[in-house]
DNA sequence: GTGATTCCATACGGTGCCGTATGTTTGCGC
DNA sequence: GCGCAAACATACGGCACCGTATGGAATCAC
């Protein structure tokens, strides 16, 4: 019984995250919680008005953190538009599983929005500010606009694809993801 | 009361991909979709002997489907290795939800596959029959082994990607894929 | 020290679902 | 027309969860 303190909404959103990212967005009810947290499901209630005030409390954590973190890991180590985007390969094809920023937690969201049109807007304006930052990545390397631009959906897209097909370690992708950025490095 | 005559098991079936599409996995429940096909959950039990029954028994409905439903939809109208993957583009980004082979259960089963360590070898199974036949395609147009199915792994990847993005009608993917297609068929 | 506030425990009624057990209808064999 | 099995309906106990209501300990305000 190393660590009585009280617990914080941010604990709270904490777990459930990880309850989202191991089981859906199903997995995330107040007295599985609670148990999880070794507390009793009145201290969740008084955190947070119902399970849906959790959600939303999830989705503005999630989208203040997805949005930066790219931009923090990618620009982490430094190197040019070029180093800085085949280190998103290597973000993606890893399998680092933490709150929130883990690959389980991403698809979680992505199928959460698919059922839930309150998700939606908000996984949108994260793509879309993923996707500014990647087509200024491209641009750095000299690509015009339009052709940065394409490469960026292009590449965010095969990335997406990668992030739900990292089931299987049959196919590693990452070489193959590489590859995909020289080609499209190459403007065509 | 038109329609008074007796459910078959494919019937439970085609409601509950239904379900699964709109709701995810954990919509999948005996006594809802006994609601939905107007008759008692008594119908269901004799039927099936219990969810997880139903379950297998959709994975391999769909197992079958999906992995030649691909290869007719894609022949379907003939044409050469070029013409069918090109196929391969419309296919995903048009929004046909029909069960069985809809995007929606297509990505509900990939999310369902990361939470059920009993569906990813099923899912597995179909990735790489998949893979096989558009690598066969590509080989179709004249590049080598190599090249071929690395073309097929990018390709694939990104159709996936872009299956997981079409929540997102802002970003038409439908050019760039095409672009893409082109790219990869230049071997590189 | 005592009043208020924070943070949590306990107890409660209610709902939706599961699986089973058993009754009921319908059609077919003959 | 009778037995029989298919294809349900009905009813039951049980579980897991929701949200609320209320009580209690612990901490701070002063």
């Amino acid at each position: 019984m190393a660590n009585r303190r009280t617990l914080s909404a941010e604990d709270w959103i904490k777990a459930a995250f990880q309850a989202l990212g191991s089981g859906g967005v199903q997995a995330i009810r107040a007295e599985r919680l609670a148990r999880t947290l070794g507390v009793s499901k009145g201290s969740f209630y008084w955190h947070f008005a119902d399970v849906p005030a959790l959600h939303t409390a999830m989705l503005a954590h999630w989208e203040a953190f997805a949005t930066e973190q790219i931009i923090v890991d990618t620009d982490a180590g430094g190197g040019d538009g070029r180093v800085r985007l085949a280190r998103l390969v290597e973000i993606v094809t890893s399998d680092l599983s933490d709150p929130y920023g883990g690959l389980a937690t991403e698809a979680a969201i992505r199928d959460w929005a698919r059922h839930d049109p309150q998700v939606r807007p908000c996984l949108m304006r994260v793509d879309a500010q993923r996707l500014d930052y990647v087509g200024g990545l491209f641009g750095e390397t000299g690509l015009d606009q339009p052709n940065a631009d394409r490469a960026a959906r292009l590449y965010y897209t095969a990335l997406i694809g990668a992030e739900h097909l990292n089931t299987s370690p049959r196919l590693d992708l990452r070489a193959d993801l590489h590859h995909l950025l020289l080609v499209l490095l190459r403007g065509v």
